[in-house]
DNA sequence: CTTCCACAGGAACCAGCGGACC
DNA sequence: GGTCCGCTGGTTCCTGTGGAAG
C-alpha cells in the first residue's frame, strides 16, 4: 500500500463523526443507568447551591462504573445553579487525579493553582504550602469542592497526612468552606486509612455497582449515535462489545475503548462499516496491549516462569507445575540466576493466573498425583513483545525451539 | 476399599528495606 | 544516627487430598 493510498483511505473514511465522544474522559450529557447514583450524589451536594457546605463524600466502585463521570456531571450542574442562585458565595471545583498528583506537595500545589495563588512548584515546605492555600481560600466566601480521584494512590504514596489536614480544615476557615469528594476503585482502601480520616471523609458513602451487559449495550448505543456516522455500525457490534467488556465486570470504559478501537481498525482497513470482526480484533488488540504491559513490568523470576510455561506448552499438550518448575530451573541455570523454591513458583503461577497471563486449574490425575495444569492465556506475539527489551530472555524463546 | 502420586497450600519463620521515632 | 516496626517476598516444613490404579 502506498502512502497516497493510506492517506486517501483516511480521507475517504466515513466512520467517525466525532471520535472524542468515545474517549474515557468525555462526560456525556446523559448517563444511562446511573440515575440513582446521580440523584443520591445530587441530594448530598445540593446544599452547596445555597452556599451551605455539603458533607464529605466517599465514592467506591470498580473501574469503569461511572464514578468520575457522575461526579463531574453532578458538580457541573451544581456549579451552573450556584452561579445563578447564590451571589454571595463563590463555588469552585478542584478536580485532582491522584494517580498523577500523588504527593502532598503536588496536591496542594494544584489546589493553589485552582485558586490562582501563584506558588513555586518546588521549594516550599508542605506546611507553608498549606498555609498559603488556606490564606488564598479564606480571602473570599468560597465554597471549594476538592475532588480527589483515585485517592488511594495519594495515600499509598504519601500517606493520609494531607487527607487528614484537608478534612480538618473547616474550623480554621472564617469565610470559606471545603467539601471533599474522594473516589477510589480500591474497595479495600478504607482498611488502611486512619480511622479519624475515615470518619470525616466518609460522612456520606456511595457505592457504584458494575453495569450489566444490557446496560453497557445501552451506554454504547447512546455514545455510538454521537460518535459514528449513521448506518456505519453493524448491529452486532454493540452487543458484542458489551458482552466482551462485561466478561470480568461491567466496565464501561473498556466497552467504549473496544468500540473506539473497533472503529479505528475498520477505518484502517478502509472498510465502510464497522463489523463484528473488527470488534473481535479490537478485543484482541486491547488484550494484547494489556498483557504486554503486564509482562514488561514483571520481576525476572515471574518472567522466567512465564517463559517456562510457554516452552513446556510448545512441546506438550499440557503443562503441569512440576514440568514448568523443571524447565524454569534449567532456564535459571543457563542464566546463572538463583532459582526459587517450588513452593514459591506455585504461588507465582497463581499470581500469573490472577493477572490473566496464564490459566491454571488444579486437577487430580489419580495415581499420577494432583497438580495444576497451566495454559498460556496470551499469544506468543504478546509474550515476545513483552520481553522485547530484555535480549537475554527473548533469545530463550527462540533458542529452545525444538 | 486402600494405596499412593505429585503436588496444593497453610503456618511459621527469615532477610532486607523504607519510614517513624527518639 | 541508632533502633524499632511493619511490610514484602522469600524459604522451610508441613499436612492434606482427588481419584486412577491395584
Amino acid at each position: 500500500m502506498s502512502i497516497d493510498e493510506i492517506i486517501y483511505r483516511m480521507l475517504s473514511a466515513r466512520i467517525f463523526k466525532n471520535r472524542e465522544k468515545l474517549r474515557p474522559d468525555y462526560v456525556p450529557e446523559y448517563l444511562p443507568h446511573r440515575e440513582a447514583e446521580i440523584n443520591k450524589l445530587a441530594e448530598i451536594l445540593a446544599p452547596a447551591v445555597r452556599g451551605v457546605r455539603p458533607s464529605n463524600v466517599f465514592i467506591y466502585g470498580l473501574p469503569g462504573t461511572g464514578k468520575t463521570a457522575v461526579t463531574k456531571y453532578v458538580l457541573r450542574k451544581i456549579e451552573t445553579y450556584a452561579r445563578n442562585y447564590s451571589q454571595d458565595v463563590k463555588l469552585k471545583v478542584a478536580y485532582i487525579n491522584c494517580r498523577n498528583e500523588n504527593t502532598s506537595y503536588r496536591v496542594l500545589f494544584n489546589l493553589c493553582n485552582y485558586l490562582n495563588e501563584r506558588v513555586p512548584f518546588t521549594g516550599l515546605s508542605t506546611a507553608e504550602l498549606f498555609r498559603r492555600f488556606i490564606g488564598a481560600l479564606d480571602k473570599e466566601k468560597n465554597l471549594l469542592f476538592v475532588v480527589l480521584d483515585e485517592v488511594d494512590f495519594l495515600v499509598k504514596v504519601s500517606g493520609d497526612d494531607v487527607l487528614y489536614k484537608l478534612t480538618r480544615i473547616n474550623p480554621d476557615l472564617h469565610n470559606a468552606k471545603v467539601s471533599i469528594i474522594g473516589i477510589t476503585n480500591d474497595l479495600k482502601f478504607v482498611e488502611y486509612l486512619d480511622p479519624r480520616v475515615k470518619s470525616t471523609l466518609g460522612e456520606e458513602e456511595l457505592v457504584f455497582r458494575p453495569y450489566t451487559t444490557e446496560e453497557l449495550a445501552d451506554i454504547l448505543a447512546d455514545r455510538a449515535k454521537q460518535a459514528f456516522y449513521e448506518g456505519v455500525l453493524d448491529e452486532a457490534v454493540i452487543p458484542l462489545c458489551a458482552t466482551l467488556a462485561a466478561r470480568e465486570h461491567g466496565d464501561a470504559r473498556r466497552a467504549l475503548d473496544l468500540l473506539r478501537v473497533a472503529g479505528e481498525i475498520a477505518e484502517r482497513e478502509g472498510s465502510p462499516k464497522v463489523l463484528e470482526d473488527h470488534a473481535r480484533k479490537a478485543y484482541r488488540e486491547i488484550e494484547k496491549d494489556r498483557a504486554v504491559e503486564v509482562i514488561r513490568s514483571m520481576p525476572i523470576h515471574t518472567k522466567l516462569i512465564t517463559i517456562a510455561a510457554y516452552l513446556v506448552r510448545r512441546r506438550k499438550s499440557e503443562a503441569t507445575t512440576g514440568e514448568i518448575y523443571e524447565t524454569y530451573r534449567s532456564l535459571c541455570k543457563k542464566l546463572m540466576i538463583d532459582e526459587l523454591t517450588q513452593r514459591r513458583v506455585s504461588d507465582i503461577i497463581n499470581e500469573l493466573d490472577m493477572l490473566g497471563i496464564v490459566n491454571a486449574k488444579v486437577v487430580s490425575k489419580g495415581r499420577y498425583g494432583r497438580t495444576k495444569i497451566v495454559n498460556l492465556a496470551i499469544s506468543e506475539k504478546a509474550l515476545v513483545e513483552g520481553l522485547k527489551n530484555d535480549l537475554r530472555l527473548s533469545t530463550l524463546i527462540l533458542a529452545d525451539s525444538i
